[in-house]
DNA sequence: ACTTGGCACTCGCGAGAGAGGAGTGCCAGC
DNA sequence: GCTGGCACTCCTCTCTCGCGAGTGCCAAGT
């Protein structure tokens, strides 16, 4: 073994450590639990290396090491071994996933199982709106002058809205109304959509047109994108318990948590790497509360396509091999029943 | 003013000031910040009875004293004045939910508004399917033998079942089965609209009868009251904030609030006083992981009838009079625009 | 050139002691 | 029934001090 593999393996060791004590690690008490084959001296000239190239850190002098971001990094990209589920987690993955009977369901089912499975906060994405194609848009008087526009796609989502349209309109118009939307609209992207719904107000004579461009209007706010994109959460009890993770409160972990906005641009500019987990390590993060948590997610999706994100979130002095084959297990079980 | 009311004036100045300060309250402090006009000598007998009565405790011994959860319930049955809420909120309450777009929106504002106005977790439940009644049933084919059954209530909710049908039914079997399942079910209850569904299948051909059942069965599905209740939460960071507000950590609290069906439970059955505000204060909840927290609820819903309840969760140590204040507003606020 | 044992040094942490002070209960007097 | 006085309790804060884990450096060994 080269020294600089020696100074990697020193690297998880510490990390590895690290994550289980909670401890600052010395060089002494790695020695004695790995099987290094050199003495304490030798390991601290490599932390101190180590410790150069910022790899870890002393929370003060004459205290063990501490992984820092750039360490755990490391050691996510080229240290660690993915740790298979356990037989059981994979059979709880199974029979859980299996009972879903809609996409609520699915999503429901799938946040509280990756908190279980990984003890930490569990982060579902619904699937996205941008990938996903109209399957059909209903339109449906409910009294009253106004009117439900109900667009489903094929991701199964289904969003509704209310419109007033003043005067009830007749089925006739209604129904062609209906006609045209959707052989404008299905099948397409949801952007392609929106464009594909402009020509249609002139196909109607001027007085139904005002009625017509209300309920286009809405059909539109429904597709709008950016809108609706929907995240759900699990586990944030499990922040409670790593209490002692965060140096100052969870209180600001909880604040980004609260602000969907932050967790879905977190979700969606996340890089995967080959296997398809992505991981953001603490200020990797780009956000003030969670400088102390490491997000690591997945895409998944039928056929291949990536229609939304689901993972976790915790310290980032948390367990990344477990963690990430949970997340990559479950994205993987969700994406084969949402092709079914 | 007679001694017996010196003591409720005591507990009083005791509730407050413990609020206030979050230190246990002696006898010489609180003579200095409330005009109570009797030496300390005299409250600490007040003191003392009062705790013999349960009202109040001791932490330890020569420290001050601490209202018990018996405490608080005396000073919010009788003891606390409507603090009336500031012009700044009250105009905040009204352009923040003004603004609301459909019922997944006033819900949205409402449960972040109250969390804003109370420093608190806010909760609120979705308008319960048990007292709606169904404004309309719309089937819709979207293919591949799969039918989108939407129900539509009174209060904006919008349930939709996917149904698999095997064939495609034809338009006019759709038509008629639509016609005919919203005759029966419109105007109605949920519980009864499920009854009222029975006689249907026999008024199809017995070809058909297969899929009717099975739609009926979807719709019926959705009609059931239990599985789709639904809370909202926000402001669970403010539960950190108060972290030194609970013995333990707040880990168990989170814990609760994660199994909705408890949150849901505590707010069904919570008694209302005159103004419609309920309280229930730490033990009282019933759950151990509430032991040290309160909550405040109030029903809404258009026309006088609650079909849901909203309010706030906190420690036993909140500021009640504030916290009811907002929490009858904001209710009557979304009473009214449910009602428009 | 790398490794190793030795050694002096640093510094956080926990235990223990002691002063301070807030608060109490009780009692005798008004 | 209220009040001032007084002795007592006991929590809290602070300070000190010793321990020990851990380090960095160095000189010697391989």
């Amino acid at each position: 073994m080269s020294s600089e593999d020696r100074r990697l393996a020193v690297l998880r060791a510490i990390v590895e450590d690290y994550v289980q004590t909670r401890e600052p690690v010395g060089s002494k008490t790695l020695v004695e639990r790995h099987s290094l084959g050199v003495s304490p001296a030798t390991i601290r000239n490599d932390m101190a290396a180590l410790e150069e190239e910022g790899y870890i850190a002393q929370p003060h002098t004459s205290a063990g090491r501490v992984p820092t971001d750039k360490g755990y990094r490391l050691f996510v990209d080229r240290l660690s071994t993915v740790k298979p589920l356990s037989p059981a987690e994979k059979r709880a993955i199974q029979t859980l996933l299996d009972g879903a009977l809609d996409l609520d369901d699915v999503v429901d089912r799938t946040v509280r199982l990756l908190a279980q499975l990984t003890r930490q906060v569990a982060v579902v994405q619904y699937p996205s709106l941008s990938r996903s194609t109209v399957r059909h848009v209903e339109l449906v008087p409910v009294g009253g002058g106004r009117l439900l526009v109900v667009l489903i796609t094929n991701t199964g989502r289904v969003e509704q809205r209310m419109v007033e349209v003043g005067a009830e309109p007749s089925e006739a118009l209604l129904g062609e109304l209906r006609a045209r939307v959707n052989a404008a609209a299905v099948g397409r992207r949801l952007a392609e959509a929106t464009r594909a719904l402009h020509g249609i107000p002139q196909a109607f004579c001027p007085e139904d047109r005002a009625l017509v461009v209300r309920v286009l209007e809405a059909v539109e706010d429904s597709l709008d994108i950016e809108r609706e994109e929907r995240i759900v959460l699990a586990g944030t009890a499990n922040l409670a318990r790593s209490n002692t993770d965060f140096a100052g409160s969870i209180g600001p972990v909880l604040e980004a948590l609260e602000e969907q906005v932050v967790l879905l641009k977190l979700l969606t500019e996340m890089a995967e790497d080959s296997s398809g987990v992505g991981v953001l390590i603490g200020r990797e993060t780009a956000h003030e509360g969670l400088a102390e948590t490491a997000v690591i997610a997945s895409g998944y999706g039928s056929q291949g396509e990536v229609v939304a994100r689901l993972g976790v979130l915790g310290p980032t002095r948390m367990d990344y091999p477990t963690a990430m084959a949970a997340v990559r297990a479950v994205a993987r079980y969700v994406s084969r029943i949402l092709a079914s």
